[in-house]
DNA sequence: AAAAATTTGTTGATGCATCAACGGCGTCGG
DNA sequence: CCGACGCCGTTGATGCATCAACAAATTTTT
């Protein structure tokens, strides 16, 4: 019978075992559930997706920038920048005009449009952080935060 | 001047703004990079994805099971589930056999061949768990948890 | 100054995830 | 018994994410 296996492991004391669905899992299925939450939020609030509003947000932030400071910054993928800008250039959202000293780059900016965008929108995410946040104390949240960081690094090994 | 709004929140002592962009964003980071970390140690091991090996898992954990009962134990969508089964079924590494007593239902179960995926690949997630968690006390791994269980129920409001 | 290597951003291909519509089956109230 | 309703699983459509290949521009190396 399979399952023995695994309860076993399951039932051990301290098991580190119960949390490989666990951790990762769980990381995964939060993920997913902020991820619907925000794509909610943002497209109510001002009809950008998540990854559009990230764009406009560190954008909105930096005033001005490019796209590899962006997917530096980001860590996103810079072909899905790449596209993701487009749209937001064909809808008046974020202007770009070529760098006079670097002919491949693009110098990006929010347009009036974008700029009320991002204007109106920050507090709404705002308010949804401090919603999130509610419930978890500070040393919680530093704890988090630090578990993170390690998973982080050790996903990367 | 763009930046000014942000950074007044930003520097605000106790500001949940900085936040923003950290907690959401920076579980989607783990989440990527977690998730890139096990597609590639699966598809080594044995060749199959994350999706595959979390119907794998279950399947092998529960001996017997159906889809719908995967969908709820694993928070998949059933969609997703269904195409998943349908390569592993076509791969024999699952079987199906429609219930008797429910016409609509399928009973699945790992095959020989699944079962032997399911024991070798096992224990590989089992140390990469290990590892993950090598540097992270029990007592951070109980915060931890608790924090993603708030933000989950945060996350469903 | 020429060749090689690197960087910037675009595009295509592929796989994953979510949502909605659907056909088939079972169950429950009348 | 039968019609309404809900559940099981499939499929299609769409959008997101990742990877790889590429052209153009710049920088580094020799």
């Amino acid at each position: 019978m399979p399952p023995e296996d695994l309860k076993v492991v399951d039932d051990t004391p301290n098991a580190p075992i119960s949390l490989h669905q666990y951790v990762t899992y769980r990381i995964a299925r939060v993920h997913a559930k902020l991820n619907a939450q925000a794509s909610r939020i943002l497209r109510e609030a001002s009809g950008v997706t998540v990854t559009q509003w990230r764009v406009i947000a560190l954008t909105g932030v930096a005033g001005t920038t490019r796209l590899s400071v962006l997917a530096r910054e980001s860590a996103l993928d810079k072909g899905l920048l790449s596209r993701n800008l487009k749209t937001l250039i064909a809808d008046g959202i974020v202007s770009a005009r070529v760098d006079e000293h670097d002919h491949r780059a693009q110098i990006l900016k929010l347009t009036a449009k974008g700029q009320e965008i991002f204007e109106k929108t920050l507090p709404v995410t705002q308010v949804r952080q401090r919603r999130l946040q509610a419930d978890i104390s500070e040393e919680e949240m530093r704890v988090f935060r630090n578990v993170l960081d390690k998973l982080e690094v050790a996903a990367e090994a």
